[in-house]
DNA sequence: TTGGAATATTCCTTTTGGGGTATATATAAA
DNA sequence: TTTATATATACCCCAAAAGGAATATTCCAA
């Protein structure tokens, strides 16, 4: 339940920022071809970038007077092992629910 | 914001939100104890139950003058496979990258 | 040192989101 | 019918977010 997986979801739930993170998957970049793909103009790019950074999905990599903007692996990790453990636990929610269920159905008509 | 994915992201993307969602986990409820069990007022719960409906993470099974909550399961298969598929897309990138150093490097210093 | 390119930041405006309170709707029971 | 309970919606207010334009900063090169 901690706060910090709000902050991932949030800095993901932004169509641009979700399109530049799609973008970053490719390769990392520098912000100005980021803004040149998506169009985006560059102050808004690099405030989308501000976002990712401080919710750790991007890193920067400075290169002369540019910086290149990298993906972390780790908050995708993150998200995986956190719905995963939905798809889990509600299956096994559902197998004792059959379960369950089954028993009931053998109270009422028994098996000889 | 039409694009599936963000709308999922932007209605995890709160930590009320997150907590309704971390609590249907355990199982179906009705509006009413979900807004006692975290200490929310009633409209904001529904307010939330309804975000939430929209982005199809959960769904109603109405049940005399109560409306139960369920959790979905198909949205965090989507997240899952969405957030493995940049796991393995930044491992094989960083690999194929390790291969080009070492062909680099035996350019540079080439074994006999 | 000056100039130029890349990027960050500031200021402003508009929109959106979330909380609170009151009210509407629906369903069940009497 | 009327009443009670559960839930949804409407309205208002405030804070936060996103976009645009201008400016500041940083770094490199001449």
């Amino acid at each position: 339940m901690s706060d910090g997986l709000a902050r991932t979801l949030f800095a993901l739930s932004d169509t641009n920022r979700l399109k530049i993170v799609e973008l970053l998957k490719r390769g990392p970049l520098p912000v100005g071809e980021i803004a040149a793909q998506l169009r985006l103009n560059q102050p808004q790019t690099s405030k989308h970038l501000k976002v990712l950074l401080e919710a750790d999905i991007v890193r920067i990599e400075p290169a002369a007077n540019r910086r290149i903007y990298h993906l972390r692996t780790e908050p995708f990790q993150g998200l995986t092992a956190w719905s995963q453990s939905f798809e889990q636990q509600m299956v096994s929610r559902m197998t004792r629910l059959e379960g369950y269920l089954e028993q009931m159905q053998d109270t009422v008509n028994p098996k000889e």
